[in-house]
Parts: C-alpha cells; sequence; structure tokens
DNA sequence: ACACCCGTTAAGAAATTGTTACGGTCCGCA
DNA sequence: TGCGGACCGTAACAATTTCTTAACGGGTGT
C-alpha cells in the first residue's frame, strides 16, 4: 500500500514534532507547517491526502486557511481535520464541515488522533473510490447523492431529467441524437416518443438555464462545450 | 463506575503479589498468573480490561503469550503493558505494539504502574468510544448503546430503524436505493419485499422529524446533507 | 405557401412513495 | 404455559411526483 501524506499545521512546535513522530511512526509521510500561509503552500505543492490543522494560529489562522482551501480547486477535496483547543470552536467548525472532515479537541491523544485520521481516511477513500461527480462549467452533477449544484444552489433534478443531464455533461460537446439519448437514458427496447426528450430538455433548461444543452437542428442535443 | 479487571502474568510471586496488593488498593480486580500459558487461560474466561505481561517467563513467555492473544478474536484488542527487566527487550516489544499498549521497565515504581495502566485504560476508553459514534446534523448515532440523542432527547430505535439510520448516516449524503440498504442492513441472501424500508423510513421519520432522511423519488433513500 | 423540425404547454397515465392496518414472531414475565 | 407488548414484514389504498403524449405554434429553408 502506498503511504499516505498528512500534512500538519499548527504554530506550537512542540506539538507539531510530536505528532510528526507519532504519525511517522504509523507510516504516514509528514509535511509540517507553522501557520495557515505556509500550510496553504505545502498544500498547493503536494496534495496531501489529509491536513491536520490548528485553528488558532498567527498570521492567517485554520479557518481562513480551510476557506482557502475550499475555493481552490485542486485542494477542496482534501479532507480536514481540524484542532480546536476550546469546544465553542466545536460550533464554529462545524460550519464549515464538509464531506469526510472531523474535529479533535486539544489535549490531543494519540491514538485518539490516529484512529481519527484512519477513520477520516477510510470514509475517504470509500467516497473517492467511486466517484460519479462531473464538474462542467459552474455546475457540479454529482451522481452519488442525485444533486446538481452551482455554487451554493442545489438543485433536485427527477431521475430520467438527472441521467439526461447526466449523459450529455459527460460526452460534453457531443452530439446526440433522439433515438441514442433514448436508448442510453431510458433503456434499449423501450418504446417512447423521441419528442419526449424535448420536454425533458426543455424541464432541465427552465431549472439550469438555457446555456448548457445546445439544439442542433436536424440532429439532436448537445452540452455546450 | 465499574470496576476494570487486570491480569497480571508474571513468575516471580513476591512480586505479583505486591503488584496485586497495590492494585487492589486502588479499586481494580486482580487476576494473577504465572506463565504465558495460565495468562492465556485466564484471559479467556475472564476477559481482563488489560493485561499485564512479564517478558521473561518459564513454560510460555510474555512475547509467545502476546502472539497467541493476538490471534484470538476475542483477545486481540485487549490493551497489554509489559513488563521488562532489559532495555533491550524493549525493541523487541515496540515489534508487537498495537493500539493502546505499553511498556514499563523493571524494577517497577508502584505510583509509576499505576499511571501507566490508567492512561493505557484511558486511551483505551476513549478509542473504543469513538468507532461506534456518529454525529451527524444535530443527532449522536451511538451504536455502542443503540441510542439516538438529540440534545436531552434520548430516542431507543428499534434495531433495524436504527440500524437503517445509522447506515444513511454513516454515508451522509449519498443515495441508497431500497436493495442496498437491504443488503447493507438486512443482510445479503435474505428475502424481504423492498417496501419493508419505506415502512422503516417512515417510522424513523415519525420518531426524529422528516428533515434527516430524504428521499430520492425513483432512486432511493439519501440522509441529509 | 409548404414541409419539416423544434419549443412549449397542458393534461392524463404511469410510476413511485406515503400511510395505515394487520398478522406473525419472539421474548420477557407472571 | 399463557399473556402482553415490541418489533417486523406485508398488503392495500391514498397521495404525490414524474413521465409521456398530443396538440398547437413558430421558425426556417425550399
Amino acid at each position: 500500500m502506498v503511504k499516505k501524506t498528512i500534512l500538519v499545521v499548527d504554530d506550537e512546535k512542540d506539538l507539531l514534532d510530536l505528532i510528526d513522530y507519532n504519525l511517522k511512526k504509523e507510516g504516514f509521510n509528514v509535511l509540517k507547517a507553522e501557520n495557515g500561509e505556509e500550510g496553504i503552500e505545502r498544500a498547493k505543492e503536494f496534495h496531501p491526502d489529509l491536513v491536520l490543522m490548528d485553528i488558532m494560529m498567527p498570521k492567517m489562522d485554520g479557518m481562513e486557511a480551510v476557506e482557502k482551501m475550499r475555493k481552490d480547486d485542486e485542494l477542496k477535496s482534501t479532507p480536514i481535520i481540524f484542532l480546536t483547543a476550546r469546544s465553542d470552536e466545536k460550533t464554529e467548525v462545524e460550519g464549515l464541515n464538509k464531506g469526510g472532515d472531523d474535529y479533535i479537541t486539544k489535549p490531543i491523544s494519540t491514538t485518539k488522533l490516529i484512529s481519527r485520521i484512519k477513520a477520516v481516511l477510510r470514509r475517504f477513500d470509500e467516497t473517492e473510490e467511486e466517484v460519479n461527480r462531473l464538474e462542467v462549467h459552474d455546475l457540479t452533477i454529482d451522481k452519488d447523492r442525485y444533486i446538481v449544484q452551482r455554487g451554493d444552489e442545489e438543485f433536485q433534478l427527477p431521475r430520467k431529467e438527472f441521467e439526461l443531464l447526466y449523459y450529455l455533461a459527460s460526452r460534453k460537446g457531443k452530439v446526440r441524437d433522439r433515438q441514442t439519448l433514448l436508448n442510453k437514458v431510458w433503456g434499449d427496447n423501450i418504446y417512447v416518443v423521441d419528442r419526449t426528450v424535448d420536454v425533458h430538455v426543455r424541464k432541465i433548461r427552465e431549472k439550469l438555464g438555457d446555456h448548457y444543452i445546445e439544439t442542433v437542428k436536424g440532429v439532436g442535443y448537445r452540452f455546450k462545450e
């Protein structure tokens, strides 16, 4: 198995070294950073599998660093475990909480930390395994969740609409005629009038806007490139 | 609090008695064994919370006994503290080190021994706790106790309902179709109508409210993200 | 103007889920 | 052993959502 890399961001040097030592003993690669700014830099450079982030730090604190990470396409899906000293920070962290993240309060028990890390990595691996998620233009089409996102908006499309969109988006730029779409989305031996596709396309456009699915007259539809 | 049981395995009878005396004074239950073989027997019978194991012993030495314990499903997660006379044994012990284990060198200081024991037990309790507890939204889903908490409220869900909730919550956000849910929660080769899932979902919603489990029509259910 | 294709809408059909009620089973307890 | 209750699975019907169709209208090229 490949060693996982963990980036630890904390301004207390002693704690940093302690964690470093313990993680290495467990077979992880460890990167260290002493403030948020440095943390971001390292993260961008090395793409760690997980980040251990202290909340309270000088220069750029943990929350800020995390917000920056979330906005960076390369880093936004990296799982993060927060280190918090006070429990009221917990609430704040929960607000940020996405995906497989977690938090742990100081003082830190090494075994607990390690079991948390392993748990998060395990969870994360699971979710990563089957990435049925498409990102096209400003849309995220998440087949695991059956949800389409654009910025903060979430769209719950009905099944056929969702699958049609997903199919077209996964072949971005390629034109598909109605019959092909029916075969692929509806199923092979199904008797449905091809006009049906139009109606679904229209409903998608109604919800997401006209600018994703283009009509190619006389041929079919295409997801805009 | 329930008394913890500690199994002490050492061939020096005097030392055994001394440790026994001190541990009992601290409020532990104590089991004694004079060699590895006897140690394993007692461990199997009583499932102690922790084992104090001498390395050098006649008949079956500590290392061997520990290896056997590690292979036994019932005992493999029992924490062990090793007693070593020489520091070069220390290295050997580290190789075996799993979970919350520790070692201590002879001659033994009683107070040190006790504080180590307490530390290991504490660590061990902590990690045990972590494993089966989920915190999602305002819910705490505790699989050890089969209890769901929300603030001060406690809900006692029946087994199937609990497990269904737990499964969905542990895959927060991901849609699961009924068949998958049946496989994961009910079991692989079980013949149950998928409508059954609906009924259980309904019962969960009845108790906890509608806002945790979402329906994705045509697909399945999803724990709200 | 005609033919063809697509967009749009509304309405009914079909599919899916929600809800309730009921019978069976298991277990604890008298 | 018999009783009561909790739990589970199922069926039936209601409610809701989704899907499909048909029909009309507009645009475009011939």
